[in-house]
RNA sequence: GGCUCAUUCGUCUAUCGGUUAGGACGCAAGAUUUUCAUUCUUGAAAGAGGGGUUCGAUUCCCCUAUGGGCUACCA
């Protein structure tokens, strides 16, 4: 037994990635990597009903996708493997074995009808320790006869179990709570409950981090590592990640995986930095961290006990921090499957300088520049501004001034153009503030744009500015009469 | 129902008995600006409720309320 701090992430291949199991991975890993430690995968494939098709491949992909890199794995290999559960069958079997030659389990040949009338009503369905009392004939002629049978712990009926949370502290429960849980299910196959236990220890697992919910059945575990005399690991149990007060996030909402995110435009550096904060804080003001600083800067007393509500909000806002940092060659690559929704033909490696220091994530896009495709019949009201001083008054004096300028331009680049801007707006004797507005809201009927009046009108063009600019016109002045 | 965990601005959080309860996102107002956006400044915004302990509680204890989790041959 060594002292080397060792972390496993141990997701069941049921699907997507949960964002939640994505933070309980990179929690270990930061643990790990920071006490100089080694970061095992391992996968908990024992429900067979469960599995899904390239789930395992998914979790790959995931942790590749998040830098999480792990030492041993089914697929990188390592010394205490096999590392996929389904594998390790005559391991859980010998295990249970000796537990039950200790007495600290036992073969139980319950029907399901059995164990459903032992429901007590109040939705209590406590287990009576009825094949405990079978005895040595009795278990051998069942056997022998084939009839099916699943392996349970035999939890001492008083008493207490306590244990120790890094995060939670000390939690005492009274044996009498304690249900004696099957190890061995009738399949053959071994819980979860009892997997976990002898994988940790066989894989001399330092710190146990996973979800809060496993609270409640860790004082059973620990009676199982009494049971065959092994030390009890450190436990971090993590609170959850809540779409609302009430609800976890989940799959249904479309909002929970990993998947989902990449799929909205956010960048995995900025979801995995969020999630790090969400139930865990560096003591200081700090909310950008790369993955090393995370390591860096990561601790056990920062994790909070309270579940966390989701805030897509504010993960947009650091996933623009994260855009902006893009090399442009990035960004362009990011940006350029968003670009195929777009007909209007514009120049790309001009609309990656308009778009990276203002989006926050990619999956806006379409929206953003919707006004290149959707132009005719936006509202003329835009042009009521306080704030810029506008109306649909000036903007009908102004629009033909500009317009007859333009036409006369020879010089379409930006800096061309607002100089030109600037001159017809002295000699309308208006503000830049109310021309510009004016301007920009002409060519794309857009309150919000990704630049100024200038540069939109560079991005579409002389001929499709001067169009949409007689087209605004025309809509004026039909208005107005 | 039983057991168990939690509870500071709308959200993420700081505070480890004495603070004008701090920061961030978001929001509002204002300023700057080559226009959108950015940036900057300012503002509104919190200790679930009730008892204790204490000279003094957001902080420690108890009760209540609210919420989560567990109560499977799922993990």
């Amino acid at each position: 037994m060594t002292n080397k701090v060792r972390t496993r992430f141990a997701p069941s291949p049921t699907g997507f990635m949960h964002i939640g199991n994505l933070r309980t991975a990179l929690y270990a890993y930061l643990f790990a990597k920071k006490h100089g430690g080694d970061f095992i995968l391992r996968i908990e494939d024992t429900d067979r009903e469960r599995q899904v098709e390239n789930a395992v491949e998914t979790i790959y992909k995931t942790l590749h996708l998040a830098g999480l890199s792990h030492d041993e794995g089914p697929d990188t290999g390592g010394s205490y493997g096999p590392y996929t559960q389904s594998e390790r069958g005559k391991i859980y079997a010998k295990y249970a074995q000796e537990l039950v030659e200790k007495g600290h389990a036992y073969h139980c040949f319950c029907t399901k009808e059995r164990l459903e009338s032992l429901n007590d009503g109040t939705g209590n369905r406590r287990y009576d320790k009825h094949c405990l009392q079978l005895s040595q004939e009795e278990r051998a002629a069942k056997l022998e006869s084939g009839i099916p049978y699943v392996i349970r712990q035999n939890i001492p009926e008083d008493g207490s179990t306590t244990f120790t949370d890094l995060v939670f502290g000390t939690i005492s429960v009274n044996n009498e709570e304690l249900q004696d849980m099957v190890l061995i299910k009738s399949d053959g196959f071994p819980t979860y409950n009892f997997a976990n236990v002898v994988d940790d220890h066989l894989m001399e697992i330092s710190h146990v981090f996973r979800g809060m919910e496993y609270i409640s059945s860790t004082p059973a575990y620990n009676l199982l590592y009494e049971a065959f005399g092994w030390p009890v690991p450190y436990y971090v149990h993590l609170p959850h990640i809540m779409r609302d007060r009430q609800h976890k996030l989940s799959k249904r909402d479309g909002d929970a995986n990993f998947e989902d995110f990449l799929n909205k435009g956010f960048l995995p550096a900025a979801i995995l930095n969020y999630v790090a904060l969400l139930g865990w804080n560096p003591k200081n003001d700090q909310e950008k961290f790369a993955l090393h600083e995370l390591t860096e800067a990561f601790d056990i007393s920062g994790i909070s006990k309270s579940s966390a509500i989701f805030d897509e909000v504010k993960l947009r806002w650091l996933n623009s921090l994260y855009i902006k940092e893009l090399s442009t060659e990035e960004f362009n690559r990011l940006a350029a499957p968003y670009y195929q929704s777009i007909n209007m033909p514009v120049d790309h490696t001009l609309l990656d300088s308009l778009l990276q220091p203002r989006v926050s994530a990619m999956s806006d896009i379409p929206e953003i520049m919707s006004f290149l495709d959707n132009f005719n019949d936006y509202d003329l009201s835009l042009f009521e501004n306080k704030n810029a001083r506008s109306s649909k008054e000036i903007a009908g004096h102004f629009l033909p001034l500009i317009i007859d300028k333009l036409e006369l331009a020879e010089n379409w680049t930006n800096e061309a153009l607002f100089t030109l801007f600037e001159e017809v707006t002295e000699e309308a004797l208006l503000k830049k503030k109310q021309t510009l507005w004016i301007i920009r809201i002409a060519v794309t009927g857009q309150a919000s744009t990704p630049g100024g009046a200038s540069e939109i009108c560079v991005l579409i063009g002389k001929d499709e500015s001067l169009r949409r600019l007689r087209y605004t016109l025309q809509r004026l002045e039909c208005q107005q009469q």
